[in-house]
DNA sequence: TTGAAAGCGCTAACAC
DNA sequence: GTGTTAGCGCTTTCAA
């Protein structure tokens, strides 16, 4: 049996399509209450669901929105901006089509002309981590970029506040105490959020009278191992030059830390403080202690471009939509030693630990 | 300036909106080269773009599919399924619809509904973790489930053979030549994996002559702190009760038992033998040592699903198809300790470690 | 308050 | 080898 249509369901109420268009999109409010229920009901029972095609086809709208990203859905990292994005749009009764691309421009060409074809009614260019994008060709132009910003500032984008994440991520240790505090940083080369970040952090530690230290701004490369390898050799410096505190680039670093600190007998946060950045799901509340650190925004990013981009959101077309990075707080950030108590007692620390520092992957 | 359509190109070629259509569809093979060359160059020049609507609604084919999930899409495990069931997609030229209705059932229900409305050209039922599933009314009787079984064994569907998983495990402990492993299982009612896991494992235990010791089966929730409990109570055995390897439900316990043995002053693979499942991304090789595990093939089942659905790899209709779970062998397997060495000197394990083991959360 | 007619953009059937 | 015609299923004038 066929699927019916809207004719089977005027036939069966003994009205016109057209009367049944008005009763079922409650439209047009001349219809008759009674011919307007009697409609809805036979069309339910007889399991009537409209042709969104055909409806596209006339209406030049399909209430589908598409989402180019790199690789947002197929990885762990950022999934909670999709769940944004979804929740936004079933709210407004919109479909989400998703492509990752993997980040590859042929795909990417493709997907923008697939969902062209498909006449979204908008379009989201997202990527997984904060970043300066080329746009693409063919992007219709209200396109919202979501966690990047295009190269010239062509079109409406929200991105994460680094900046004032790292302020905070600062704040939070200074106010706890510490003076000598240490930022494990990346040296990804597409991270513009990795100086973002240190910008924001340097800002607080010289408002705080604290004077920049370049020997304790360490580069690695975002794993555990990095963090692991950077912790073990700052924490290795001599009592007096020994930062107290931490503060890492991300979770994950941060749970290189965790593990130096671990190796090096020293107890976070009584020994050491540390500050993580992403509030990875199932990581950072994880980590035993639980993990100190500024929440990447994901879930609201999402939100944001959606609705921005079903035009239930008013964005400025010329400035990227800084989102806030809240702080979340754990149990990873205490005061710092007293210089007599626990850290002197281990003054001398121990070089062949259990596990050496493993080498980078 | 709207859109063109079929008509302009025609008119600009000097030809019927069929020819161009023959032309560009690459059907219909008497078009005549030229012609076919001259259409498909004035498409590109006018920037024609076919309109999917309009082609779907006559032709009755989308080329799009539904893909209606709990919540893999904004949760950090399962996204491989979807890396999977994309790649596959878009190789046969179809467009993924995604919708993560959370485990709600009105929203599923609506989603569902607003992919018939669609005409999806087929439809895959996702679920972030193994488990059997009441079938959803409305959904498309050649649907495809993907990572869980319909209760009534009504469509075609793919899980990961987590029984051979947990024989794999075992076996990768017993010819390394452990005799005392325990199973560090979860005891959440809806992971119907947890006990197929352990079938295997027990399996292959006794056809190694090694007697059940269900003192050595424990239950966790899943957590890494669920792990680091149950994995200090056994390392706290006395000596010849003491398992010499554990085989953990996740990855994630495997961390806590990573922790454990740390806390205790115990080296892996050195004095204890470890092994997970899930091979979860960016964090079983992140573990120091990396962790041996058993990989979830997400992304087998999610091409497996998705070829299956778009009629281009057959199934049995009648049996869920058992997707290997391979070995990913790593370094957190070794020989047991000899019973003088290592262990012995530490007999008296610390009562008062530095962190004691976390209460669950 | 309801209905008839036209048309969204395409492709399939059939003619030429 | 190419063109004419009809129609996919809906909504939107416009008329009654």
């Amino acid at each position: 049996m066929a699927r019916p249509r809207i004719s089977d369901v005027a036939a069966a109420a003994g009205v016109s399509p057209t009367t049944v268009s008005h009763a079922l999109n409650d439209t047009d409010a001349r219809v008759a209450a009674d011919t307007r229920a009697r409609v809805k009901r036979i069309a339910r029972e007889i399991g009537y669901t409209p042709s969104s095609l055909a409806r596209g086809l006339r209406t030049r709208r399909t209430r589908t929105v598409g989402m180019i990203s790199d690789v947002i859905a197929t990885t762990p990292f950022a999934g909670q901006m999709l769940a944004g994005a979804q929740d936004a749009a079933r709210e407004n009764g919109h479909l989400l089509i998703l492509t990752d691309t993997g980040d590859d421009r042929d795909v990417e060409r493709e997907a923008i002309s697939a969902l062209v074809s498909q006449q979204v009614d908008a379009m989201i260019y997202a990527t997984m981590w904060h970043r300066a994008v080329d746009v693409p060709s063919g992007l219709p132009s209200d396109t919202v970029f979501l966690d990047c910003r295009p190269a010239d500032a062509s079109h409406r984008s929200v991105v994460p506040d680094d900046r004032a994440g790292g302020a905070s991520a600062a704040r939070e240790l200074v106010e706890a105490g510490h003076r000598r505090i240490a930022y494990l940083s990346s040296d990804d080369p597409r991270a513009i959020a990795a100086d973002l970040r240190r910008d924001g952090f340097l800002e607080v530690l010289s408002g705080a009278g604290i004077s920049h230290d370049p020997a304790l701004i360490l580069h690695g490369d975002g794993t555990t191992a990095s963090g692991r390898r950077l912790a073990t050799e700052l924490l290795r410096l001599p009592d007096d030059q020994r930062p107290t505190a931490m503060f890492c680039f991300n979770d994950r670093m941060a749970g290189g830390a965790y593990r130096a600190a671990h190796d090096l007998g020293l107890s976070i946060p009584h020994d050491l403080s540390v500050v993580g950045f992403d509030d990875q799901q199932y990581h950072a509340a994880e980590q035993e202690p639980p993990l100190t650190t500024i929440a990447l925004p994901h879930y609201e990013m999402g939100r944001w471009a959606m609705e921005v981009v079903l035009g239930v959101r008013d964005a400025d077309p010329k400035t990227s939509h800084l989102m806030p990075c809240p702080v979340v707080r754990r149990d990873s950030v205490g005061p710092p030693p007293a210089r007599s108590a626990n850290l002197s007692r281990r003054r001398t620390i121990p070089n062949e630990s259990a596990a050496p520092a493993a080498p980078e992957p």
